[in-house]
DNA sequence: GATGAATGAGATTTCATTCAT
DNA sequence: AATGAATGAAATCTCATTCAT
């Protein structure tokens, strides 16, 4: 796998397969379709569909990395509302949610697999290691109350995942903004010091929904609107 | 499907091959090698291997039930106390654990599956509406201080819920305690009246592990010895 | 695999595609091909295609043992003979030799392939036994002079083997007759007792060609008529 | 395939491949990985896999002229005792086992493909050629008796080669001893003259093993010293 | 000469489901 | 009610060979 672009291309095709046959349905085949070439070019450049797949988590992990990069120079209270919305984003984002279901069906294999469990953990590990960082510097800030960093990150990532997934897993969409609005409760009330505030928009409790600034093509990272372009040339073919 | 008996056989020995072998890689045969009976029967009782699944899921469902009306007698902060454990039990039960998983893999399925869906909804409407109801029998019997029972409910059964997915499928343990410590923490010691207080044995924080008196087999409802009974002599022959 | 007919069809399409085929190029297919059944039920009858060919060897190895027990109430020196036209039967006969061929190819794979290896090596110990048996049996009766079975047999068998390995592979039909002749030459003159000697029709050295007797057939047992009835009806289809 | 020494490297890989891989087993990819080339370029050098074996055949047939060339000087007893030996070597040689497996396999393709066969043929016509050679210098000599050298060599060479066949088939060793004493007990005893003998150290019945001196490297030809050095720097990189 | 990339044509196996009995 | 036998439709992976560079 010398070529980078071989690989984007791969892995692209990876990622539109997934959202429309989801995990458990996804074939070898599905993947080639959507690329220029064949299904064997796959497991020349792969061992087998499993590599593949694992190869595409670190890829995603290696995307997200520069996303995360992109919010290191917002204050911690505009951080944290990011981060927020990152996971609670809005119901009717359909392309994003089909991929995230097809994520969750690949994350229930994690048991099953070492090297799949183990992209997912250190894609958890770098998770709350942000969002620690983020209510550490809060806390130097003096714009988070006294509180202490690692449950709290556990008990929002771990809601705010819950919450994702029972509302894609059974379509209760009011999962979303009664979690966004309990944690605003619960915990972003009590966090915030009396002189912070979430930003007035971004209030996860007046704010009925994302904005939808962050898109779809987030999930894959920046170079969007070219490989858009690109699946359209190979469509009209 | 007249017969109760056979059916009860066919969910258990459909319990069982979830838990060996997962939900993706669950086969007819898996199911029909745990029964006394032949891979062929299944499809004169199930329409399709779905079709059983499905079933499968309403029974649970049937099961959930009756361990649900066990706790109706207890006290709010009681019953509170066991829900957090019926959730967050410790991470060493292996079996249970592996039931979970496959559960889990079914659960993704809610979204390319109707019928799948509507079961888990169904679930989902139960358990939410139990927590609730605690919550405000805590309100009423003035255990609770003020709060908004559905969105506390939600936020805690995403949580938890999370928290269980985190911990299996990337196996890191320490999700279970970060969460029970962090509802403590933020959700608990504020809904708790002053003074109201958890069951000294059941503080979220202070127990550092399940007590396991909630075993593997009450997943599957109250008749268990009989049922290993049952296996033995499959074994035998 | 109840059904003794099931096996034996498998068996004789076994035999038809590894003659037609040979070995190597030896598909599922192709034994498929050659029964009224799918593909598919090979591998319900058996788990792989190399677990197929292992019951193979063991079929050949049944019907040779029948083969054997017909001979058993010859005298030495007839029993001798019989043997000696199993092996150098006549280069014309093209069935047989392209089984052989596919047979060799198939030996060639003991040393890779443990239960091949076992049933080609209870194969070689019947065959030196009996072989060994006809010279002690000569020997008590007088007919045959004072040697050691043992060796005697091993460079018979090793002899005959090499012939027609030879003559098959490389084409060379002569080596069947010298070595039929060498072997009259150096081992049976000095082997048979004075007043002893190949019956007329059988001496090595003055039978030009095998007559056909022991036809194809004979390689899968004795009914082989009701067979080829079979293999006619299903051409005709 | 101007170039003596590429092909030369090429005709090593393919022996190294063969000794791991086996003929059936064996890839072009095999072959190119103990080259310092590509796969590619065998298809450069070669028109096929098949083309490039054959080519292995030839290759194999031109270092054996060499090596029979060394024994020219030597009395025909003394040549005959090394022609036992170059059959009959021990069991304990893994490497030249597992070679003369592969190309036991690569024989058995004799019947399905013309270009090897006629290798084969060349191979067997130079083998017989040289012991009649043999058989006939010692008549000549007064060394041995009467008796047709064609069938005798026949005999010895069937035999040598079913006896080693044998034992790498099935694995049993007592093949080669038993041969190697029946045919001293059957043919030499009777073949040499009275007043000649099989080299004090040399006698087939007291010769317990091979003494190892031709070892695995001989199946190659001389050049073994840098050829092995080649292999080294090819692992080092 | 030399190679990385690419592919078509299989081959083996799997499995839900059906059907005759 | 019960089952052994049977199958079609796939899915993964392999590999000799080709080709553009």
């Amino acid at each position: 796998m010398t070529d980078p672009d071989v690989r984007t291309s791969i892995m692209r095709a990876a990622y539109e397969a997934l959202c429309e046959h989801g995990y458990t349905e996804l074939t070898a085949q599905d993947i080639a379709d959507r690329t220029d070439k064949s299904k064997s070019l796959l497991f020349y450049h792969y061992d087998s569909k499993e590599d593949l797949l694992a190869d595409f988590l670190e890829f995603l992990f290696e995307r997200f990395d520069d996303r995360v990069a992109e919010t290191r120079d917002l204050p911690p209270v505009e951080r944290l509302a990011t981060f927020v919305d990152w996971f609670l984003y809005g119901p009717g984002e359909n392309d994003r949610q089909s991929f995230h279901v097809a994520m969750l069906e690949l994350r229930t294999q994690g048991p099953y697999n070492d090297r799949f469990r183990e992209k997912l953990r250190k894609s958890d590990d770098q998770l709350r290691e942000i969002l620690e960082e983020i209510l550490r510097d809060g806390l130097e800030a003096g714009e988070f109350r006294d509180h202490d960093p690692e449950t709290t990150a556990a008990v929002l990532i771990a809601a705010f995942d819950g919450a994702r997934i029972r509302q894609l897993t059974i379509g209760r969409d009011a999962y979303l903004e009664e979690v966004r609005e309990g944690t605003a409760t619960w915990v972003f009330d009590d966090l915030l010091a009396e002189d912070a505030s979430f930003p007035a928009d971004r209030d996860p409790r007046t704010l009925p929904e994302n904005d939808h600034q962050h898109r779809l093509a987030a999930d894959l990272g920046a170079d969007t609107r070219e490989a858009d372009d690109e699946t359209a040339e190979r469509d009209r073919e």
